[in-house]
DNA sequence: GACGGCTGGTTCGAATTCGAACAATTCTAT
DNA sequence: ATAGAATTGTTCGAATTCGAACCAGCCGTC
């Protein structure tokens, strides 16, 4: 075809580049922690990341909604994860009265004691593969980046369109 | 530990919260794009990458394999992809002679088109959320820190533990 | 040229995710 | 007080992913 300007079709190749390497970064990072999780602590990432919140939290416990807004999932995905972990035993439901429903997700001390034995090994990973190896600068850039997007992602929340194309419907 | 300087600043706020802000970002990002993908051009992001590298290959075309570690998913996950794809007929599959288990994995028109269509609305979503807020000295520390990272799983990947935790000591 | 070992892809079952529909509860405004 | 809206979690079905088992074609050696 090339059909002559289409300078919007592959934009400039850094766009491409930097993005093509970031998500290739980011999944194989993932799924490197994943399989480590796996294999040497029987819990999944999604599993870990949900102890991990939920001994940050006061309390050690957490709404389902809340769990599920941190770890970016559905709710669905959640209700089916604190099943899991509920029958592991590493966390449990109560209510709360407050808000009948309302359910509080709480860290056991079953709980407690895996991811005490699982997060320094996760922690080390991640330094060995994603943190060691870069030095004071970058770290603060990243951080800064981080910030940044984040920013970004909230504001796009907030106006999901920006400039999208109408939202039209097929038409026949 | 002196509590001022870049380097406990850095290391001090402790690897959680980078990672914790990295992974929640990331999540987030990979949302927003599957999302549009889904509602603006009927298809997955891992649809849309599949399209990507095979527009991006020689001959518009890639073994079944290859495509696997690009896009960094189990080889089961591509069949099954490349499959659907199929059926909307925006690649299809030739065997190639000389290696008579292979499989070439070719994009058609239609997939070309669809991926012109495409490309532009994400690229620019890519662009307003990931990129656009960075200037050239973030972009340029963030692609060196892609490297870095790159090299760091390559590595590990070559030597996957090399020392392993304690394996399971899971009795009591 | 037959034999064991690799490699490339597929198939199968299990696990996980999502979104939509739903039930129960709280909140708001009249 | 009450109808309507919003929120909280769950359930259900569909889609997707993974890993292991598997088949088939290639490659080296004898």
């Amino acid at each position: 075809m090339s059909a002559g300007d289409f300078e919007s079709r592959w934009l400039a190749p850094d766009v491409n580049t930097v993005w093509t390497r970031f998500l290739h970064v980011t999944h194989r990072l993932e799924h490197q922690i994943d399989r480590r999780l796996q294999e040497q602590h029987g819990i999944t990432h999604t599993q870990y990341e949900i102890l991990v919140r939920l001994a940050d939290s006061d309390g050690r416990a957490m709404r389902m909604s809340d769990l599920a807004e941190r770890i970016v999932t559905a709710k669905s995905a959640v209700t089916y994860q604190v099943n899991r972990l509920s029958e592991m035993g590493l966390v449990s439901r109560k209510k709360c009265g407050r808000d009948n429903r309302g359910i509080w997700v709480h860290l056991t001390e079953a709980g407690a004691e895996r991811l005490e034995r699982a997060a320094p090994c996760i922690l080390s990973l991640v330094r060995e593969l994603f943190l060691d190896a870069i030095n004071c600068d970058q770290a603060a850039e990243l951080d800064k980046l981080l910030g940044t997007w984040s920013d970004n992602l909230d504001e796009h929340d907030r106006n999901p369109i920006g400039h999208a194309q109408h939202p039209e419907p097929e038409a026949a």
